[in-house]
DNA sequence: CCAAAAGTGTTTCACTTACACCCATGA
DNA sequence: TCATGGGTGTAAGTGAAACACTTTTGG
């Protein structure tokens, strides 16, 4: 494996797949972030936020960068997605590109404000416009990779807010899953893992009685992970 | 996204973690393929079989590459597992690795002819020797990655022969998973899901009941995954 | 005929599923 | 007081787990 300045490099970037959620419309909803291009090739067509890679950053530092700069945020879910490299993806030569998911919901505050208007967009994952480069695939896999670790792993909540009734909880798995489920059903499963804590507050202010608010208990899920424990909706 | 050959470029290589399975020792075992480094830096360390892109192949191609080189093999499983790139893997600069796992047999005739013995050897996954880069990291999530996936995904039909005994199949999901499944169940679970054909054949040559051969019924199993049929163990 | 692994059935128990009613709240 | 969603219990059915004996083969 010699290595050499001469060798041909190719040009890499991180391209990244911004699920947001809002659980406080009548049609709750995922959608995904996308970047009118303005530039050749494919300008006006929509993009995945995403950028080259720097020398000295990793990449998961380069796409928190492209996160924080289209969203505002840090300290979101983000997880390496897959990486996606035929010769012929981007016309203008040789570009590898790292992709990565994160997850956000839709009403924190802090996104409102870091959201740049210019001309990022959200839209619905079940209605994507004409997209530039190879992002319609990338973008079906992190939609198969979103619902498959759903299942199986608790990142869900990263999708609400801290704060969530049971019922928002449950339309969020709905919404993503595309199935209907069993209320109570699902609240004595979700119940049986003792990973929520009762905030003793409620959600007011609705024509009916108001819902309890849990919160995710991360710490006791690390603890639990430990051990070999299985969640599973 | 300016498109520029003055950006700097780290160099672009895939490594493969080849997982070889040998059903006929007494005591089964997955083993990975590892290579010698004769060369700095980590010179004497063992390493992954990997190299870098060219810039006219995609990505699974490069990785196919490699393990034809090192195994004789095609056509047998591969996956992408994870890119690595954090700035310092690589001592002597900026070096990207996108990683790929592969599952093949180890008594497979071709495999015995192509394996170029130079410095090339199989190590079990859970005595591994010191290993140069970040391989041992590559390797951990490549297990990982395995262990999670044989249990929801008949994948580890790839690690038999086409032709196998149920035992057989039992002890390779007792291997790779590390524990101990109960006969008559594991035997009713796989028989639910008529994924097996019985050839009609039998392994004789043991000094005991000689035991049906199966193989898997690929084709089958396409079939069911559309209609959103889960297989598990 | 003996040793060794192949192969098979049944009971128990836990969990999933399906389903209907009362409760608290704001308007 | 009414409309609306929040919240709970139970019975039936399905699938997982636990367990022991008979069968076939080669030596």
């Amino acid at each position: 494996m010699p290595y050499t300045y001469t060798h041909p490099r190719p040009a890499l970037t991180v391209d990244c797949i911004i699920f947001g959620y809002d659980h406080r419309l009548d049609e709750a909803d995922l959608k995904i972030l996308l970047i009118e291009r303005d530039i050749e090739p494919f300008r006006g067509k929509w993009a995945l936020p995403g950028g080259f890679v720097r020398m000295e950053e990793t990449l998961e530092a380069a796409a928190k960068r492209e996160l924080r700069e289209e969203t505002g945020l840090s300290n979101v879910y983000l997880e390496q997605l897959y990486t996606f490299g035929t010769p012929e993806r981007d016309p203008r030569g040789r570009v590898i590109s790292v992709s990565y998911f994160a997850l956000v919901n839709l009403r924190s505050e802090e996104l409102a404000a870091g959201t740049d208007a210019r001309s990022a967009q959200w839209f619905s994952f079940k209605d994507m416009p004409a997209l530039a480069f190879d992002h319609k695939t990338i973008i079906e896999t992190a939609v198969e990779r979103l619902r498959g670790k759903v299942r199986y792993q608790p990142i869900g909540f990263e999708l609400l807010p801290d704060k969530f009734t049971l019922t928002e909880l449950q339309t969020l798995y709905e919404t993503v899953l595309e199935t209907s489920l069993d209320k109570r059903n699902f609240r004595k499963k979700i119940e049986s893992y003792e990973l929520l804590r009762d905030t003793g507050e409620t959600q007011r202010g609705k024509a009916h009685r108001a819902a309890r608010l849990y919160t995710f208990d991360h710490k006791r899920y690390k603890q639990l992970e430990k051990y070999g424990f299985l969640f599973e909706i």
